[in-house]
This record gives C-alpha cells, structure tokens and sequence, in this order.
RNA sequence: GCCCACGUAGCUCAGUAGGUAGAGCACUUCCUUGGUAAGGAAGAGGUUCACCGGUUCGAUCCCGGUCGUGGGCUCCA
C-alpha cells in the first residue's frame, strides 16, 4: 500500500504522500497571507513547515501576526543571537534562551562580562545572519548519542539540560554552523526575521537559583515588523517619560534621601497631599463597608513575635530595636495588635465579622538589589485590615472584598487581573480547612463573574489567596490587593467565639489589602496619570497667574475665596510673563490657570484655562466653585 | 544578597592623554508691567567632582574598598 496521509484544511480533505511539509502544501494553497506563514500547527501541536507529515490530521498555519506566530519569530531570533555570539566569542557557553512576553533573552557563560560595545557587534553580526537567509533545519537524535554531541563541543550546559529531560530522543536545530537544543518549531529560515533589537544585557542565575551560576543575559526583541518594532520602542520611551521617579521629582511630590536611608521615603509637600487624600478616602470607603478603625504601635515585644512565628519564618526581613534590656521587633506586618484587639473580651458569634482596619506603617528588611522607587520600599503604609469570622461568614466576606476591589478599581480607571493561588507542599492546617477556603475564594470570584488564573501550589504557607494584579497605562502589571485566608494565627493565638450552642470555635482570619502599600499604589497611580492627576485627587487644583501686579489683590482674593470653598489653590504673582507662568502651570499639570489681568478685574470674573486646553472660558468666581465641586464629586478625570 | 553600568552645582548634563571644573534651568538683585508654552542684564552657588584608602611631584580622571542609584536575577509573609 502506498503510504499516504490525509489532510483536513481549510474544511477539504486531501490526500498526500507521506513526507509533504506543510510548506509544499503552503506553497499550493490559495492563502494570501503566506510570507505571514512561519509554522505549521497539525492536529494542534505545532510543528516546523519543513517537516514532513507522517500522519493525517487536521493543518493550520500559524500566522507571524499572531501572538503564537511571534513567539515562534522571537525564539528564533534568540538562537540566532547564540549562532552570532558564538561566532564572535567562540569560548562563551550556550545556555537557554526562551522567548517571553515583550521578546526574548538568551543566556550565556562568558569568561568575561558584555559590554554595549559587545551588543552592537552582536547585532551587527545577527544582520549578516538574517540577511543571508540561512535555512533552519531539524535533526533529531538519540538522547545519548546528543549528549554526546553537546560534551565534545564542551557544551556543559545543554549537557544537563539533555540529562534533565526524560525522552529517547531529544530534537535538535541548526542554522549556518550552529545548533542548539530545542524542542521548536521555528521559521524556516533567518531571513524571516524583519525587524529586531538588543535591549540590554544582565546578570541572571543558571536555573534562577541564586545559589548557581551567575550568567551573562542579553535581552532582546523581533517583531513581524519594522512599524511594529518603531511603535514599541516608542511606548519604551512613553514609559521612561511617565516614570514615577522622574515625575516624582519635577511635580516635587517625594524624594528618596541616600541621608536618610535607602527605601525610605520622604513625601514633599505635594506628595504628602497626595497621600492624605488616599488615606481619607480609605477610610470613609472603609467606615462605609462596616470596618473599624485601631491603631497599633508600631514596635511589638520580641517575645509576641516569636509566638506568632515570624520570628522563624521572617527575621530576617525585620528590623529589632532594644530599649531597657528588653527586645523588640519593629512590625512588618498589622496583625499582632489587631488579634490582641480581638483577644481584649470574650466574643460571641454576634459580633462575628469583625473587621478591623488600619493604615498601618511596616517595616521590612528588603534586600538592597530590589528597591525601586516607590515601588518596592523599606517602610511603608498598608491599608490593611483584618477579618474574623465564622467558617459560615467566609463566602460573604469574600464577596464584599472582591466588590470593594471592584468598586475602587473602578474609581481610578484601572484594569486588572486576578490570580487565585493554592495549597502548597509545605503547609499547615487541615484539609478541611483548606478545602473550605479555597472555594470560599473560588465561589465569589465565580458569583462575581471575575476572570482569574490559578496558580497551584502558589498559595501562602497558612492558606490560599487572591493576588490582585493592576494594569497600568503602558499594559505593566503590578501587585496591590491580596485577600489571604489564615489558619495559623488564630490558632497560634488562641483566639476564639462562643457559639449559639455555648461552645467555644475558632474564627477564621482573613488578611487582605486594598491597595496594597499607599507608596507602591501611588507610584502606580502617578504612571496610570502620567502626573495629570483627576481634581479631586490633584494636590494642586488650581493656580491663580496674574498678568500685572495691579491684580494681585485680586487674585489673593479669588484664592482666598476658593480656599474657603476647601479648594487647594495657589498664586503665581511674580514678576514674570503670563506665557511663561502659563507654562510653569502646564508643566506641573495643575488642572486648572484662573488668568487675571485688568480686564478680569474690572468685570468681577475669572478667566479659566483647563488642563489640555488651549483657550479659556471667562465666568463668574461661584459657577467656576459650582463645577468644580461637580467635578470633585463625580471623580471624574 | 548576586551580575553589570553609573555617581561632577538644587535639577539635567558637559569636561579633563592625571596639572585643584563648565553650560542650561532653578536661585538672588536690577531693568521690564508684558494677555495665553521660556523678556533682558548682572550675581551668587561645587567645604573641589559620593565616601575612604592606594599609586603619583600632583587624582575628579588610574587602582582597591565602601555606600548609593539604575537595569536584571533571586526574593516578595
């Protein structure tokens, strides 16, 4: 018999001789996206167009225009990158190179460290590539017999890598004299790579274990085209520009003293407006939602840390402090006073949910390669709270949180994802307990119609939990809220209810945040912003410029009254051009310039310019305060 | 914590084959009273180039260390 595969394509089934490639039936069908085409997908596993079809099955054609199709584009394009390092530095070792989300790195074993110069040599040599369209080809091997391979080379890496995988045969690729290890598929040939580039160079850990290795990273990445690459390096730029360490320091909201210490903030006088205004909202949000407010101190006896565990579990993190021989362990974390709370009266199952809410100040110990800004800090405030309640209770304080995250994501116009993570292996707590709170979680965010991702496995060692992940302007995703589910304190403290049969049970804890830490919030709001903070949340919202110095007084006057109105307002009144005080205004994003010169004056009004506005509208003082209080109100941007 | 790069006036940055440093903005004073994105002039400002050591007749520049910042890795109870 002759062997033949059938083909189901684009709803017709044919038949073919063994060993067609998809390209040959690429070649003869009537697609009109075919140099688009970079791989092949049979019966739903990807494979190379110059593979030959052994079975019959159903082929698709996986576009370069397509997330899997650039995937497919950016991991080539890493191997070509090891092909042009190796060429150069021929005593550098291949490692892995995988593509991810915005392009691909490649890491490598080099006696010495790249430079920038490095890297230009390395495109350069990768264009020489690309443009003599050398063919990717296929081989498959024997395990040993690649292993064998890769250890004459001195290829120790891939040497593990082929040692770790538990297959007979392991599929290699080559282009030009280079081959690596890979389980493909990949383009057919370099010179579908259109449009790349080498962002920069990094330390990375073999196997991300800090204790292995450290190996040279250079990251890269290739679009489908030329535009394509041109509109991400500029979004790179937006990035750069809306920055919130840049923006922080020309709107003089925070700066980061290398006096004071590294990770500490200090909030300017804007900045610290900023804050209030979150922490004022929080806390109206929070009264509204049936929390109350405690305050804790802020250093806690060594002994009470070591009974809640984290003097085991996260010592290192902490900062201690000893004062009349006694020690004390400044707080990483709200819970401890907020259990001592609970623990003051013996509580009923009447007064079960109790939720406790504080805009608590933490210490932590981060370890000085990860600081970032406002992002990733060594004292900062959570709006943190604390829920104890009945296993029965669960559900419906789930839900509430999930709403309330809901409600204020909605209020700053963020988008965002949400994670549900798992038991772990090292746990504790019973199955039961798990299994009750795992679906606790899972129940509201189905009831709620959320879209999540489970991350098995993922969860904290003391219970599960939902991660809250804010995307901001530029598609970046960033950790803020977290409901966490908790077994172990309670029991740990010995925190009970009576019950209606008289028996005493234990609550249920939950730690969750809202926004997380205000700093790290913040920093995501200035970039969300782009620093043109809404009215309501602007630390400045208007700004009175005079045109001569014969309105002075009447432009203290128009201040005073919108001061009276609970307004921030300020005056510029000096000596300088209404074009250049204009600009000033503009550059520090005050939403509102009231212009006043003679004319003003002699009619009782206020001309009023709007942020991103070019012209200006002239009305009176008490229908300029009537819309903005509107404004205010609605929160609106 | 690890790898690499960087650290010059309040800010953004230039500079020196190693001979004790400059611009713009900001600041102060004066002139200018000007209607929608930078009016003009003068002045002051660095305990001398993050800090500490070393090499040198001499170091901001070369070498070593420390601290800090940035990009990554790891971590993120």
């Amino acid at each position: 018999m002759n062997p033949s595969v059938e083909i189901l394509f684009q709803d017709t089934i044919k038949k073919y001789g063994q060993g067609i490639t998809p390209g040959e039936i690429l070649k003869e069908s009537p697609l009109t996206n075919r140099s688009e085409i970079v791989a092949a997908e049979l019966n739903g596993k990807q494979i190379d167009l110059y593979a030959p079809i052994t079975e019959s099955g159903e082929l698709r054609f996986v576009s370069v225009n397509t997330p899997k199709g650039v995937e497919i584009l950016r991991h080539s394009t890493a191997h070509i990158m090891a092909q042009a390092v190796k060429e150069i530095f021929p005593d550098v070792k291949v490692t892995i190179g995988p593509a991810i989300q915005e392009g691909f790195y490649y890491d490598f074993d080099s006696p010495r460290p790249f430079t920038p110069e490095d890297l230009e040599k390395i495109e350069n040599r990768m264009k020489e590539i690309i443009k003599s369209k050398l063919p990717f080809r296929k081989v498959v091997l024997p395990r040993e017999e690649a292993i064998r391979y890769f250890q004459e080379l001195g290829e120790n890496y891939k040497v593990e890598l082929i040692e770790g995988i538990d297959a007979d045969e392991v599929s290699l690729y080559s282009q030009g004299d280079f081959t690596d290890l890979c389980r493909g598929p990949h383009i057919p040939g370099s010179g579908a790579v259109k449009a790349f580039k080498l962002t920069k160079v990094a330390g990375a850990y073999w196997r991300g274990d800090e204790r292995n290795q450290m190996l040279q990273r250079i990251y890269g990445t290739s679009f489908p085209s030329k535009e394509e690459l041109k509109l991400y390096l500029e979004l790179l730029e937006e990035a750069k520009r809306r920055d919130h360490r840049k923006l922080g320091k020309e709107l003089d909201l925070f700066s980061i003293s290398e006096e004071a210490g590294p990770g500490m903030v200090i909030w300017h006088p804007k900045g610290a407006m900023l804050r209030y205004l979150i922490e004022e909202f929080e806390r109206k949000e929070h009264l509204k939602r049936g929390y109350q407010m405690v305050v804790g101190p802020q250093i806690l006896k060594r002994e009470l840390w070591e009974k809640s565990g984290h003097f085991d579990h996260y010592r290192e993190n902490m900062y201690f402090t000893t004062v009349d021989d006694i020690d004390y362990g400044i707080k990483p974390m709200n819970c401890l006073s907020h259990m001592i709370i609970y623990k003051s009266r013996i509580r009923s199952y009447r007064d079960l949910p109790i939720r406790y809410f504080e805009l608590g100040t933490v210490h932590r110990h981060e370890k000085s390669g990860v600081l970032h800004g406002l992002l990733r800090v060594r004292q900062f405030t959570q709006d943190d709270a604390h829920i104890l309640c009945s296993p029965d209770q669960l559900n419906d304080e789930i839900l509430g949180i999930i709403n309330f995250v809901k409600d204020v994501m909605a209020i700053f116009g963020f988008e965002y994802t949400m994670e549900l993570s798992t038991r772990p292996e090292k746990s504790i707590g019973s199955d039961e307990d798990w299994e009750r709170a795992t679906s606790a979680l899972e129940t509201a965010l189905k009831t709620l119609d959320c879209a999540y991702e489970v991350n098995e496995g993922d969860g904290a060692f003391y219970g599960p939990k939902i991660d809250i992940k804010l995307r901001d302007a530029l598609a970046r995703s960033w950790q803020c809220a977290t409901i966490q589910c908790d077994f172990t304190l309670p029991e740990r403290f010995g925190l009970t209810y009576v019950d209606s049969d008289g028996s005493r049970k234990r609550p249920v804890m939950i730690h969750r945040v809202i926004l997380g830490a205000v700093e790290r919030f913040l920093g995501v709001l200035i970039e969300h912003y782009s620093g043109a903070f809404p009215l309501w949340l602007s630390p400045v919202q208007v700004i009175a410029l005079t045109i001569t110095d014969r309105t002075d007084s009447y432009a203290r006057e128009i201040s005073e009254k919108l001061r009276d109105h609970e307004i921030r307002v300020e005056e510029d009144l000096r000596n300088e051009k209404i074009g250049f005080k204009i600009r000033e205004a503009r550059n520090l994003k005050i939403p509102y310039m009231v212009i006043l010169g003679d004319k003003e004056l002699e009619t009782r009004s206020i001309a009023v310019r709007k942020r991103g506005q070019e012209s200006t509208i002239t009305v009176g003082l008490e229908e300029f305060i009537d819309s903005l209080n509107q404004e205010i109100r609605m929160r609106s941007f």
